[in-house]
RNA sequence: GGCCCUAUAGUCAAGUGGUUAAGACACCGCCCUUUCAAGGCGGUAACGGGGGUUCAAAUCCCCCUAGGGUCACCA
């Protein structure tokens, strides 16, 4: 590791804190969600210790409803936080309302030491500055003008009843650096900056100050989060060094694009965690693909376990370059996942939709968990996702077979079909136990007592049992279906096929 | 517009001066198979452009171009 790159070598590591610090204005962003699970990632790789930090002083957008939403989605997806809102901790409060005492101590020495100053404009004049400045081609910036304000001017305007936001006062002429684990040194100049706010006139501190103060008292040794914070990052070591702070590491990850290569927005796709959670997504698959989002492993393995992205995380390996949101990767890693796992969990996790859907009543019988089983097994290497399978179980349900396309019929006239029904009744009725196992002996043997190939035997019965010529395997079905329902499907399209039953 | 980040196939992405420029998704083909799917095998496909530096550049430097971020009393 090259220490003038800011990079810590491996000793250094154990032991980090990182945090994660969502705003709880809404839903868990795909993009956060991603943030959460590389600090995680290093957290527990390096036995270091995650925190939970809800940065709730947006109090017109903030609400206790979207901090646990969010928290439910972070378990969901598998993380755990050693601090935080809802567990505790020794470096609490972890919600930046509740740590506002903290704050104002540190304003009231900025104040004192002139390096913070009260501001009365108003948000319309700001505004009416901004355009000018942006209509003359220049950089929009707050003139400072606040800070030559008398003691008296403050006092007439305090009388007014004006509420004043308090400025840092940013220094001129200086190279601001920002060490970086991912993009190395990045060096802003100062001049380039204006006089930005650190406590709003409601007495709430703004984003930039509430996070170096908290960052700097819960000890956090690496910042990690998203590339839109990066232009941020020169202000807020800027206060680190009125403050007499040293900054921690930072790692600004890029962002995660929409397909189009803008920035991801709800008008195009799914966005929320949550959205891809109702639609049955494994949590093992998202983050699957969000690690494999912005990380690369050093092998040419593409599936890894939460536990195995673990033990193979690093910053080192964080792309520069922004990603795009490849959903069809996410698709085959989650029927991967949907192929692999269990199959009694699988089922679990189908049969809500399945209920949802109208196909099955609220609560299941020991044997309907049985039989729905054994639905999934036969559909689950269709899905890409939990809820397709709705798409994909009809057959199962609907005994009033129709056939869907004009030909099919026809396969019902072969001459050998009369046969392979005949025997398959025969079979049947014989059969002591009818299970996918037994099925599938049972076709064998037809097979071989009527010395026919498989397609003359299976295309046939398959059009008879479900109307189309395509879908999954016979015997699974048969067992499905059961005796009496094979029966009643068989009478029914031979008939409609003109075929003798 | 200023500042900042980024630039290898359609997408994710390996690559750190000398490689036949990995791998994965998607796409196409073949195999397997009663069908579809899955799976196996194979294929198409990339260093944004221009200048340097060097015996040698995807790799280092500069310019251009493109995309993104930011410039809030939002985070």
């Amino acid at each position: 590791m090259d220490e003038a790159d800011g990079r810590g070598g491996l000793a250094e590591m154990e032991g980090i804190r990182v945090r994660f610090a969502p705003s709880p204005t809404g839903p868990l962003h795909i993009g956060g969600a991603r943030t959460a699970l590389f600090n995680w990632l290093l957290a527990r790789r390096y036995n270091g210790t995650m925190i939970l930090r809800s940065e709730d002083t947006d109090l017109e957008r903030s609400s206790l409803e979207s901090e646990k939403n969010i928290m439910e989605d972070l378990k969901w997806l598998g993380m755990d936080w050693d601090e935080g809102v809802d567990v505790g901790g020794s470096y609490g409060p972890y919600r930046q309302t509740e740590r506002l005492e903290l704050y104002q101590k540190y304003t009231q020495r900025l104040l004192e030491e002139g390096r913070a100053y009260y501001c009365f404009c108003s948000g319309e004049e700001l505004e009416a500055e901004r355009k000018r400045q942006l209509s003359r081609g220049e950089t929009p910036r707050y003139s400072g003008k606040c800070y030559h304000l008398s003691p008296a001017e403050q006092e007439r305007l305090r009388a007014e009843g004006y509420k004043p936001a308090i400025r840092f006062r940013v220094p001129t002429g200086q190279q601001v650096p920002v060490l970086d684990e991912v993009r190395g040194r990045v060096e802003f100049e100062s001049d380039g900056i204006g006089d930005f706010v650190i406590v709003k006139s409601d007495g709430n501190p703004t984003y930039n100050y509430a996070c170096v103060i908290d960052d700097h008292h819960m000890e956090i040794t690496h910042v990690i989060r998203g590339e839109e914070h990066l232009s941020n990052t020169p202000s807020q070591v800027m206060l680190y060094e009125a403050l007499g702070w040293t900054p921690p590491a930072f790692a600004h990850t890029s962002l995660i694009l929409a397909e189009d290569r803008s920035k991801m927005s709800k008008r195009k796709g799914d966005t929320s965690v949550k959205q891809y959670r109702d639609k049955g997504y494994l949590p093992e698959a998202v983050v699957n693909f969000l690690a494999l989002l912005g990380w690369s492993p050093e092998g040419e393995e593409e599936i890894f376990l939460p536990q195995e992205l673990v033990a193979q995380f690093s910053l080192d390996r964080v792309s520069r370059s922004p990603a795009v949101f490849n959903i069809d990767k996410l698709r085959w890693l989650n029927g991967h996942y949907i192929k692999n796992s269990p199959l009694d969990r699988i089922t679990k996790l189908a049969v809500p939709y399945l209920v949802q859907a109208g196909y099955l009543g609220e609560d299941l019988t020991p044997e309907e968990w049985e039989w729905v089983t054994l639905v999934v097994a036969a559909v689950r290497e269709y899905l890409t996702c939990l809820a397709e399978i709705t798409d994909h179980v009809d057959i199962f349900f609907n005994d009033e077979i129709e056939f869907e396309e004009e030909g099919l019929q026809e396969v019902l006239r072969q001459e050998q079909v009369p046969r392979v029904v005949a025997a398959l009744r025969k079979a049947l009725a014989g059969l002591p136990e009818l299970t996918p196992a037994t099925a599938k002996k049972m076709l064998g043997d037809i097979r071989k007592d009527l010395q026919l190939g498989g397609k003359k035997v299976y295309m046939p019965l398959r059009i008879a049992l479900t109307g189309s010529n395509h879908g999954p395997e016979l015997h699974e079905l048969i067992a499905i279906l059961g005796r009496e329902r094979v029966e009643y499907r068989l009478g029914r399209t031979l008939g409609l096929a003109g075929v003798e039953g």
